[in-house]
DNA sequence: ATCTCTGTTCACAA
DNA sequence: GTTGTGAACAGAGA
């Protein structure tokens, strides 16, 4: 599920686990989810820790405990964070919980794409998580710095530009269709092909949704209001729910992802005539069948 | 049975 | 060397 404003609601999960010492862990030490983490170490530090701070970068959460540990979560696709009463149940997903008097913090994953780190690092967060680039809401997100990547990427669908963690931290599939419908741009246009006012335009976009989402989803899981494509995007035969358009929306593959989109708002780029002559506009695409031998 | 999926990473092609 | 694409990862739900 996760992109920014649903990592947000997880982060916001633990908290009331806040000021509180953990008094101990399970975890499934061989699950993928700990691929890279020193797991004895974990353990080590985190228990009898107290759980001091959480923070937010993108799709990254951050946990900070006492002993300068740091544990380091990102929720994949399925992944969730909760707190149980008591020790909980326990389900058959639970790949971490950790125990405080009267309450357990659990993290989730069916399917075992996210990822857990532990870091010790003195004072400040650890270096990956410093390393990590400006946030979509941070200042230095700046319309300059957006440009210079449009240039650079210029061959590649602005949708695969959206969907670039290092570029746009936080931004997942239903997001960036939302920006690219409010936009007008259909998903598949080369983002040289943009105009010279497309970082400008396109960073206000980015912002706006991001925020509006954090206030909505991220605060309480409530929905964005009916007027965003987030409402119509994925029951099939919807309509565009931009004033007097109506359109029926369309629905493809496009840089490797199911995306959505109004083809009367999100005009097909012009076509692409290369010496492949292969179409690069998906208006009519059928996902083609892979025939496998055997 | 078959297909889908709000993410990332790796191998490979251009 | 760089950039873009698609498969793979693993499980649940329709």
């Amino acid at each position: 599920m996760p992109e920014l404003a649903e990592v947000e609601f997880f982060r916001r999960q633990w908290d009331p686990g806040l000021g509180g010492r953990v008094v101990g862990l399970e975890l499934h030490s061989t699950a993928r989810l700990f691929r890279g983490c020193d797991v004895p170490e974990l353990r080590r530090a985190l228990t009898g820790s107290v759980f001091r701070e959480s923070r937010l970068h993108g799709k990254n959460l951050l946990f900070g405990f006492s002993g300068d540990a740091w544990l380091g979560v990102h929720l994949g696709m399925t992944g969730e964070l909760r707190v149980d009463p008591g020790p909980g149940p326990g389900g058959r997903h639970d790949h971490l919980v950790l125990r405080q008097a009267g309450r357990s913090l659990v993290f989730a994953d069916s399917r075992m794409f996210g990822r857990v780190r532990f870091d010790h690092s003195m004072g400040e967060p650890p270096l990956w998580w410093r390393e990590l680039p400006p946030a979509v809401l941070d200042p230095r997100f700046s319309s300059r710095r957006l440009d210079g990547h449009l240039r650079r990427r210029d061959r590649a669908p602005i949708k695969a530009l959206l969907l670039d963690q290092a570029i746009f931290p936080g931004i997942g599939n239903w997001m960036a269709d939302e920006i690219l419908w409010r936009l007008r741009w259909h998903p598949l246009i080369p983002a040289g092909l943009l105009g010279p006012d497309a970082a400008h335009v396109l960073r206000h976009h980015v912002r706006w949704v991001s925020r509006r989402a954090l206030t909505t989803i991220g605060r309480d899981w409530s929905d964005p209001p009916a007027t965003w494509l987030y409402r119509h995007r994925w029951a099939a035969g919807t309509r565009c729910p931009r004033p007097h358009c109506q359109t029926l929306l369309v629905r493809a593959t496009a840089a490797g992802r199911t995306t959505c989109w109004c083809p009367g708002c999100q005009p097909a780029p012009p076509e692409h005539h290369g010496r492949s002559g292969g179409r690069t506009v998906a208006g009519g695409h059928r996902r083609q069948s892979p025939q496998r031998p055997r």
